[in-house]
DNA sequence: CATGAATGAGGATTCATTCAT
DNA sequence: CATGAATGAATCCTCATTCAT
């Protein structure tokens, strides 16, 4: 009686497994061993799943990446303008809400170390970057169009962004005690706002006033 | 004839040794045999030197702290207000010149990482980690108060003001193809002044004017 | 299909292989290397089996302490009373017959200088010196007062035997080609009859007979 | 100006760090390294005075042995007979007293369990114990004849003596807080003249009564 | 003589990976 | 598919010994 295939569902808890540690206990502490016994499996087959270490570590940045699209995809929908939009895309990064996944965050960080050394993670690691930036200004772009803003600095504007979110995975991952809770997505909106505000209109444009900026009202912020 | 130790000299090429490898290969990378070469000294000296890895490793966390605390205090020497001193310290943190450090810029990232594991270099990280966030507060305080703001989110913006320089270092190690070069210094410039420039002045206080220095009332201090 | 664990024969294979090179080359020639030889198995393999060094001598310890008391226990239970029992004891220690094991007795004697630097194999050690300092002084309490015999200086002689039997296995480890082969258990019969005999008869008692158990009194009891 | 050659005198600080060393440290931790600070000099001096550290560790088992029969020597020159003799010597190895140095024991055990591996070691020590066997056998003998005895077993019961020395250095220097202390030299002279006593007259001298009490006949046994 | 740096040969231990069962 | 034993290459670290100063 030929089995049902498990690979998916196998893969699927060493990769997880491999989350859970290298969150804990970095990429160091990432042995196989560790991975097995953090997804109730053993060496062996972790092994007959993936040809390496290396393979499991791609697989989860790609997972991390499609996780993050999701997240930000997911809250994208509802949204009804370009300024819901980039607000989306900031709660999805950085609300420290119900659906967080600080595991996640401290992985990714461990990750962008890792890819110094590993060219394939590196590869995988820096598609995730351009990507990111790519999303960041498209948001970015079609917001200040929509208040009819002119576009300028925006590749710069872009990078910032992201950096604040990439710096706010790191305190997150060995500060927590230190920053506070919760800070980041507020501060990054302002940070927008300002931005978008202090531009001035495009060509034949005019102004717009001192608006109530970001009217604070999505759930998952704390 | 006794010997003239020349302990000093060894341990400071070792560090720098770590410096290089570990930023180049990442801290799994920084092997002791990697160290003794990026050193030009043997595996055995290196531990005659120091006790163990993890001893350099603090040390250079050590050095690198002290580095980036004398980068801040010889350009702020010659600031003459409070906003000159911040701005000194961004640009200590961030300005992309001829002093700038690549490798201590992308060591920091890994020691981060590797803080997960190594609590001797967790303590010394979180030591440096809070340090920097006193210095940013005291330093956007004094701004606020020399223009007569009021001082409010101070914690969450110096923490962002944290994240941002931490982040921009991440980018700039492992993603130096991808942002822009030189971006950070301004935007975090242009970041604090629209945060400031957006404070209401503080109570009973117009325009400019030495305010007293402890006006310890504002919540969200400590 | 699993594989079915062997790890009870790999762990008694390295004891073994312990206990070998332990005794024909003192502890400092029992490297991981030359147990992992003597078991025919390779040092990864050990390592496999055993945490660390230390827990293979730890299980060694242990090992020789039950192989002693199954010695004794196999030789007393034919015994009839507590002359013989002592006398079974004598034996089990120091009679050079078919059973004798060479290897176990150099070991225990390269066992005790290790002692002195592995807390845990310390430990272990002095709870084996401890209970057959014990297990001597039930011996020939039962003896004095099956003999009618006042019960003195106990700890005193029960001590002098015990270093009786330690310091014949250092002679027999290193200097069997200096001492008379076999003297050891005659002499240990001898000393202990004389040593009776020397003993004046319990108080008011004359002769043999059954005596009362416990006759918890004199003082050097415990 | 020539300096006075201080080799002497160095010599003996390194020989006296390893005692130290060996005693509290045992074998395996007497580095040169600890041993030149317990010495307080430094590696390289000891390697100028000494080839190797077998060298020194030979010279410690010379310098023990020498001491040993120091020891013995002073104590016996005001014994009057080979009764008094004899019990010098039990004094001189196994008295408790002012004089006692338990780092002398504990570092003859040391090496002893070292001379199973270094030739050079176990030749010394094996001639130490020659010596001290014959030693005793001459003490005893003398003893016997003076006491107009029959002289029997005197091999066996001078390795006996011998045996016990040794055991009770075994038990003094990592069981310590378990036997009873200063026991060793009672029992020892008790032991002995009880042998003393059980041996029949010399031809011509009539019969003690008491008899042996266990009539082990059987050889190969002990 | 003396110092202490330097070397190099191990030695314990770890771990990715392979493979028999 | 699954298990877990087995291997071997690294890795960290120690230490006797050498040697420049």
């Amino acid at each position: 009686m030929p089995r049902k295939p498990n690979t998916e569902l196998r893969r699927q808890q060493i990769v997880d497994g491999l989350l859970k540690t290298i969150a804990s206990q970095g990429y160091t502490g990432a042995t196989i061993q560790a991975i097995a016994s953090a997804s109730g499996l053993t060496p062996g087959l972790v092994h007959y799943h993936f040809r390496d270490k290396r393979e499991i570590l791609v697989t989860l940045v790609e997972q991390l990446t499609a996780y993050a699209s999701e997240r930000f995809h997911s809250r994208a929908a509802t949204a009804m303008n370009a300024r819901e939009r980039l607000r989306a895309y900031i709660d999805a990064r950085l609300a420290y809400g119900s659906d967080a996944n600080p595991d996640a965050v401290a992985a990714w960080v461990m990750i962008g170390a890792e890819a110094v050394r590993e060219p394939d993670v590196r590869e995988v690691y820096q598609r995730a970057v351009r990507a990111e930036i790519s999303l960041i200004r498209k948001l970015l772009r079609a917001y200040l169009v929509d208040n009819g803003k002119r576009v300028r600095k925006l590749d710069a504007f872009a990078a910032a962004l992201l950096a604040f979110v990439e710096g706010v995975f790191v305190l997150a991952s060995n500060a927590r005690e230190i920053v506070p809770t919760g800070f980041a997505a507020e501060m990054a909106s302002e940070w927008v706002e300002r931005y978008a505000a202090a531009e001035s209109p495009a060509k034949g444009t005019e102004a717009v006033g001192k608006k109530p900026i970001f009217a604070r009202k999505s759930k998952g912020e704390g």
